[in-house]
RNA sequence: GGUGUCAUAGCUCAGUUGGUAGAGCAAAGGACUGAAAAUCCUUGUGUCCCCGGUUCGAUUCCUGGUGACACCA
């Protein structure tokens, strides 16, 4: 069995090619877009239509609710799970996405590191409103010295997520990682989708636009009551609870919302510069991929 | 036409009591192991509008020009 990994930034056109790539392989498309997961973010993350579902069967999406807790280790079961059952029927599958951490962890995986419970989360988040993040780096000093010295002294989140790990199993972060990468039961060829930067800006700004004319106020207004969900700390979302909020004006806040896509375009690219497994191609080359696919298969 | 104010980074502006300059925004580069579309880090040389003058030295002071704005005709 060959996994297919579609990705490439965020409007650089999976959507399209995914499913032309899937019909030619019989594939039905796991989906590994994270956003796209949550079933009333219907505009925001421009996931397939209805249609598109349609012509080919899709899953992933839409299947989470706002207050769902997920993860990528989550996802890393699931989706292996998914693709251990489709494999008895399919000799080729596709995945297609851009979340780089979700498709690195179907691809390489997640060290095995206990689940923290929501108490123990609760308690570390307060600690570090009142007490600091310094404090808070004291500690991590004293009871994971070696994650000490790697870690990133200025995210909180990395921070406090080692703390919460030793909270919740009593055995410190570095404990858990192994620095190896699991291995799969099936091939993985990777196919990366990229644009020149301008045609990509182009497109992302093009596309914020047709949200906002497809009623992503409305959405936004909808969802609001659920602001502070971790789903809803989402470019697209954020910005207009911002513009609900009066911070901005409409014009601002939809200039934002194309700024910070262009930024999580390029920190995609950069995470995915970095993995020498992918092949690139251009959208419009859809002839070649098909060559290579079907070289790979 | 007259008077005044202004002219500095892609944009909005600060500043240099004369020793060639810095913020915000924009932009660029990077990190990433269970909240990742998250979170975090790094990066500022630009004819300081133009021609002259004063000066060891002018973006800073002075004459003139050009442009913008305001007020008065």
């Amino acid at each position: 069995m060959t996994l297919f990994v579609l990705l490439g930034p965020t409007a650089v056109g999976k959507t399209e090619l995914s499913l032309r790539l899937a019909e030619f392989l019989g594939s039905p498309i796991i989906n590994c877009d994270s956003r796209q997961f949550f079933r009333e973010m219907k505009i925001g993350t421009a996931p397939p239509t209805p249609v598109e579902m349609e012509r080919v069967k899709h899953f992933f999406v839409g299947t989470l609710g706002l207050q769902d807790y997920y993860s990528a280790a989550q996802y890393e079961q699931e989706a292996l799970q998914l693709i251990k059952e489709l494999s008895k029927t399919h000799q080729n599958l596709l995945l297609s996405g851009g979340s780089m951490m979700y498709i690195d962890a179907v691809c390489n995986g997640i060290d095995d590191i206990p689940t923290v419970d929501a108490e123990t989360r609760q308690f570390l988040h307060e600690r570090l409103e009142k007490e600091g993040l310094d404090i808070l780096l004291q500690e991590l000093k004293l009871v994971d010295p070696e994650y000490y010295e790697l870690v990133d002294k200025k995210n909180h989140k990395r921070v406090v997520h080692a703390l919460e790990i030793y909270y919740t199993s009593g055995k410190n972060f570095s404990s858990f990682k192994t620095n190896t990468k699991k291995e799969r039961p099936f091939r993985i060829v990777k196919i990366g989708l990229r644009r020149e930067r301008t045609e990509l800006f182009g497109r992302i700004n093009q596309r914020v636009e047709k949200m906002m004319k497809d009623g992503l106020l409305d959405e936004a207004r909808r969802l609001y009551p659920y602001r502070n969900e971790n789903s809803l700390n989402t470019v697209g979302y954020k910005e207009l609870f911002d513009y609900l909020d009066g911070k901005w004006d409409l014009t601002t806040a939809v200039e934002r919302i194309k700024k910070n896509t262009r930024v999580y375009a390029k920190k995609q690219m950069t995470w995915f510069q970095k993995d020498k497994e992918i092949t690139w191609f251009h959208p419009n080359d859809y002839a070649e991929i098909e060559k290579f696919v079907t070289k790979s298969m």
